[in-house]
DNA sequence: AACCTTCCCGCAACCGTTCCCATCAAATAA
DNA sequence: TTATTTGATGGGAACGGTTGCGGGAAGGTT
C-alpha cells in the first residue's frame, strides 16, 4: 500500500474542479454537464480511482452489509441456508459478514453485539439450541435495530421469522408410513426444550391421532443427539410388548444410525419395520436402503429471511410476519423398498 | 433508528470537557486524569455509547475486516475451511466477510473488486475450478494488497498459500492399495486443467512406478464429475484385456458412485476389486462397504490460511511461503473388507 | 431593458473518530 | 527564585466523501 489513493479531491485539483463536482460526476448527477462529466470519469478510469466506501457510510449511514450469526456453518443445513441469504443479498448490493456461534450463547451475544457495532445495516439471526435469555435481542430490537429471525427464532419478538414447517412434515411423513402399514411408530426426538423437536413431535401426534391410534409414550425416545442414545432406544423399542413396525427419526443422522444398528441386528427394512428421517442430509440417498425423509429447502429459507431483511431495509411496510416454508417429502427406499 | 446515537462529542458537552480527552479516556490513552477517567466510562455506559467503527476505520485505514472468497459453501470442504478461517480471524478480532463464486470465474473477480472497494484489510482467495485468467490478481498484488491463497492457488504469485497435500494422498491412498494386493489399479481423475486432479495423478504415478507397475494410459479416465461418466468409466475398464483390482477415485462422489455402480453389478467390495476415494467426504464413513479414503483436514487449511494472512498484516517479514497440509490416510471397508 | 428560469458549479458544513501540537498549571530541579 | 520537566487538557486538522445553499452565466419571456 505503498501508493497514496487517488481521492476525489486529487481528480478535482488535476481538473481544476471542485471535489463537489467530482462527487456528483461520478454520482452520474444530472446537473453536471456532460463534457466535465466525461472528463471527470476519464480521470477516475485513468487514474484507476477507487471510492472509499467506508467514508461514504460514515456519512450515509449505511454498510450495505448484513450480519448473520449462524450456530455451526459445518452443518449442511445451515450452510444452504448461508448460501440463500448470500444469493439474494449480493444481488441487491448487499454483503454478508458471517459469524458462527458454535452453539454457544455466550458466543452468539457476543457476535451480535459486535455486529451492531461495526454498522451492519441489519441483523439475521439464528439462535443456539442453548440460547434461552434473549435480552440481547429485545435489546437492539427497542433500539429499532433491523433484524430477521430464521430457522430457530425469538419467541415473543415482533420481527419477520422464516422458518421451515415442522409440523406439517412430521405430519405428512408419520401419514407416509401409516399408509405404508405401519401402526406402532416409535418416535426419535431430541431434547425436549428444543422448539423444533416439540413441533416435529407435534405432527407425530396429529398424524396419529387423525388415524384413530392412541399415542404410546413409551413410543417416544427423547435422545441428545449422541450416537449412544441409539442403542439404548432401540433396546428400549425392541422390549415393548408390541415392538414398534415404522419408526420416524426427527434427524437425519439419527434415521441413519438406527438403520445401520438394526441392518447390524439383521433386521430387514422395510419389511421388518419402516424407517425415515426428517431433514434431508446428503448421506440420506446415498445409503442402503436410501432413507426416506422431509426436505426443508434450507437455500430457500435462507432467500426468504434475506428478501425479508431487504423489505425491511426499503421501509416497506407490512406487518413482520412469520414466513413457513414448506418442505417436500422424498419418499425412499426405507419405506417404500427396493424400486 | 429514531435516537440519535450519542457520540463523543455529545459526551463531552456534557462533562464540559473537549472531545480530544472523551477519546483518550474511552482509549486508555494514560495521559487522563483518573478523575476524568471514570466520569467519562461512567457517562459512556449510561448513554450506552457505542463507537463509530466506521470512523476510527476511515482515519486508522483498517477495517479489521478480511474478505473471503470461495466457490462454493455448500461442499463440506469449503465450510470447514470457512469455519478454521473464522476461528482464528475471531480470535484476533478479525470479522470476515463471505463472498461465493459458484465456480464462476466472472463472479469471482467480481467479488474480489467488491472486497478490495469495502477496504477489508486482506484477501483470502481460493479460486474457480475454470479460473484461468489471473489478471485480477496480479492487479491487487501489485497494489500491495494482502492476499493469502487457499486449496486453489494462483501460479506464480508471491504470495502466501496454503494447499493440501495432492501427490502425498494420492501416493499413499495407492500404496495402500498395492499393499493390498492390488496389481491393476484404475484412476477415476477430474479435468485435466485441474491442478489437484494432476497433482494426485501425479501421486499415483509415482507409487505405481515405485513398485515398479508400468502405468498403463487405458487405466486413468479423466471425467467431468458428472454421474454419467461413472457408467462409461466402468464399462472401460471391464472392457479391457485386464481389467482392473482396484480403483482409485480421487474424489470421493466419484468413489462413492463408483461403489454403488459395482454393486448393482453384482460385484464384490474389496473382493472383487478394491475401492479408495479421497476427501473424507461425510457419506464415506456411512456407506456400505465404508470407504477407504484420505482425510484433508479442511479445518487446518483454513486456520493455516487465516494465520499466514494475519502474520501479513502484523508485518512479520518472512518470505511468503508455501505451506502444504497433510491429511491422513483412513483406512476403510472398500479396501479392508468387514472388520 | 428588466426579469425570471434553468443549468452548472463552488463553498462549506457534516459524518464520528484519531492524533499531533499547543497550552497551562503543578511539580521538580537548579 | 527561576528554569525545566511532567501531566492533563483543548484546539483543530485530518480521513474521503455527500449535500444544501447560493451565485453567476446563459437563455427565454414580457
Amino acid at each position: 500500500m505503498s501508493k497514496h489513493q487517488v481521492t476525489i479531491v486529487d481528480i478535482a485539483r488535476e481538473l481544476g474542479i471542485s471535489k463537489s463536482t467530482v462527487s456528483r460526476a461520478l454520482a452520474n448527477h444530472p446537473n453536471v454537464h456532460p463534457q466535465t462529466h466525461t472528463r471527470v470519469w476519464e480521470a477516475a478510469k485513468f487514474h484507476e480511482y477507487q471510492p472509499n466506501l467506508l467514508a461514504k457510510s460514515l456519512i450515509q449511514r449505511k454498510t450495505h452489509h448484513l450480519g448473520v450469526v449462524i450456530p455451526d456453518i459445518e452443518k449442511p443445513f445451515f450452510a444452504s441456508i448461508v448460501s440463500g441469504i448470500q444469493h439474494v443479498a449480493n444481488r441487491s448490493g448487499y454483503r454478508i459478514i458471517i459469524t458462527q456461534s458454535n452453539e454457544s450463547p455466550e458466543e452468539e451475544v457476543a457476535n451480535i453485539q459486535a455486529l451492531v457495532l461495526s454498522r451492519v445495516d441489519g441483523l439475521l439471526v439464528c439462535h443456539t439450541r442453548e440460547t434461552t435469555h434473549f435480552d440481547h435481542m429485545h435489546q437492539i430490537y427497542r433500539k429499532g435495530f433491523p433484524v430477521t429471525g430464521f430457522a430457530r427464532i425469538c419467541p415473543g419478538l415482533n420481527v419477520p421469522n422464516v422458518v421451515e414447517n415442522d409440523v406439517q412434515g412430521a405430519y405428512l411423513m408419520v401419514r407416509h408410513l401409516l399408509e405404508g402399514g405401519a401402526r406402532h411408530i416409535g418416535l426419535l426426538s431430541g431434547p425436549k426444550n428444543l422448539t423444533a423437536c416439540r413441533l416435529r413431535e407435534k405432527g407425530y401426534r396429529k398424524a396419529l391421532q387423525e388415524a384413530g391410534i392412541r399415542v404410546n409414550p413409551r413410543w417416544i425416545v427423547n435422545t441428545r443427539f449422541m450416537k449412544e442414545d441409539i442403542a439404548k432406544a432401540v433396546d428400549h423399542w425392541m422390549g415393548l410388548p408390541h415392538p414398534p413396525d415404522g419408526l420416524f427419526a426427527i434427524y437425519d443422522a439419527g434415521a441413519v444410525a438406527l438403520i445401520r444398528h438394526l441392518k447390524a441386528q439383521g433386521r430387514r427394512i422395510p419389511d421388518d419395520l419402516q424407517i425415515a428421517g426428517f431433514g434431508n442430509d446428503p448421506v440420506a440417498e446415498l445409503m442402503e436402503p436410501s432413507l426416506t425423509t422431509y426436505a426443508q429447502f434450507p437455500f430457500k429459507i435462507g432467500e426468504m429471511a434475506c428478501q425479508q431483511m431487504l423489505d425491511l431495509l426499503a421501509g416497506v411496510k407490512t406487518a413482520p410476519k412469520e414466513i413457513v416454508v414448506t418442505g417436500k417429502l422424498l419418499k425412499r427406499q426405507s419405506t417404500l423398498g427396493p424400486v
